[in-house]
DNA sequence: GTTATCGGATACATTCACGTATCGGATACG
DNA sequence: CGTATCCGATACGTGAATGTATCCGATAAC
């Protein structure tokens, strides 16, 4: 039987993503979990088996929607020209769940250095959010008129703008006032860019001063 | 009496990192840091009235170390030519211990998320730590003969480079096969810094594509 | 509409980590 | 060398989170 189930699933979900943003996995009481989802432990051990295999499962679920949205976002590209500026904007761009998101993967990110078996499955994930990474770059590119200078490869380029994105991040969430998301990539981000690209009509050599 | 106190109060900082490095802050028990130290939790409560300050005070350790630690390093800075290549290098480099670190500074931040008071603290040893890389970055600049493009600003930039760091070094631990810590920076470090410098003696304007 | 199964609630036992209070040994001081 | 004080060990009580076992209501099947 299957018709609350789901739902009851869903509202779990929802309710440790909060949690585990709130207090972190140590810090979250399973009964915190189901407080917040209006059940008892009861319905919590029905569905799972342990505090981990929530965390697993909460990790899954957001996977496939962090993916999803990206995979609409890159669908729903405005056809305009497209700048080296317009690119670094929209890698600027950051959500409102942004941040609890950031919190929960960060979380998830450190128990995958400690855990093999997490790693494999944030590594999965991270390698299908690469890959749609680099078809929309690649598009963008092309758009503007550019390609990759030779010796560059894209998918090192799209791990660095994810660090970038990662690392910039931590930053703004320690000091919102002084770091408002988003800053240090619409400053530095052309550059970059333009730095590794080169314009596809004609492929001119910039001088390099290093 | 004070003979042993520091010893036990830096034995049992040794055994925190240890262990939440290895099981997290909150997976950790303060039995297990007492007995990676060789003590029982009465020791522990004579020195902290908390896990949290335990915490806090392996923080403030650690913070006080890596800025020593850097400071040594900018002062013994090889006088040989410097090209944007050996920056990059210099930013590629990684401690062993490195990674034990990443996982306690990396909860740390998480925390100072959450906390305002932790955020604090962290915020204070970030400035300091950006202040050194700052005077560090700015001199091996002018001795590389070059200087910070108008409008770019060092600040931002340094902040850019630790980001760079973190999020490269997040992607590095969660597969280390795929990407040794440090490729990222020597891949595009040259670039980016070529790109937002200039040569100090004939300021020539690069064209710009973007 | 009746029944069987499923899902979540309730109640209980257990384990475990915590904090405190006290004790014994070691160290500095006279 | 004796003594007072400090520090870490030991022992205990307590609270809390966990997991399980059972019960009851709801849902689907017939």
């Amino acid at each position: 039987m299957t018709k609350r189930r789901p739902q009851t699933l869903a509202r779990l979900l929802d309710a440790a993503l909060e949690a585990f943003a709130a207090n972190g996995f140590g810090g979250t009481r399973i009964e915190d979990v189901c407080e917040r989802a209006g059940y008892t432990r009861g319905a919590f051990y029905s569905n799972f088996a342990s505090k981990e295999e929530l965390f697993f499962a909460l990790f899954d679920r957001h996977a496939a929607r962090v993916l999803e949205r990206f995979e609409k976002q890159a669908a729903a590209l405005g056809p305009g020209a497209v700048t080296l500026a317009d690119l670094a904007a929209g890698l600027a761009e950051f959500d409102d769940d942004e941040r609890t998101w950031y919190l929960v993967t960060t979380e998830f990110t450190l128990s995958a250095i400690r855990d093999p078996q997490a790693a494999r499955r944030l590594a999965e994930h991270d390698a299908r959010l690469r890959g749609e990474a680099m078809r929309l770059l690649a598009e963008r590119l092309a758009r503007a008129g550019l390609r990759l200078r030779p010796g560059v490869e894209l998918e090192p380029l799209v791990r660095m703008l994810i660090a970038i994105r990662e690392g910039a991040l931590a930053q703004s969430y320690v000091e919102p006032e002084a770091l408002p998301p988003g800053t240090l990539e619409r400053q530095f981000l052309p550059a970059l860019l333009g730095a590794v690209t080169e314009v596809a009509a004609e492929p001119v050599a910039e001088p390099e001063h290093g």
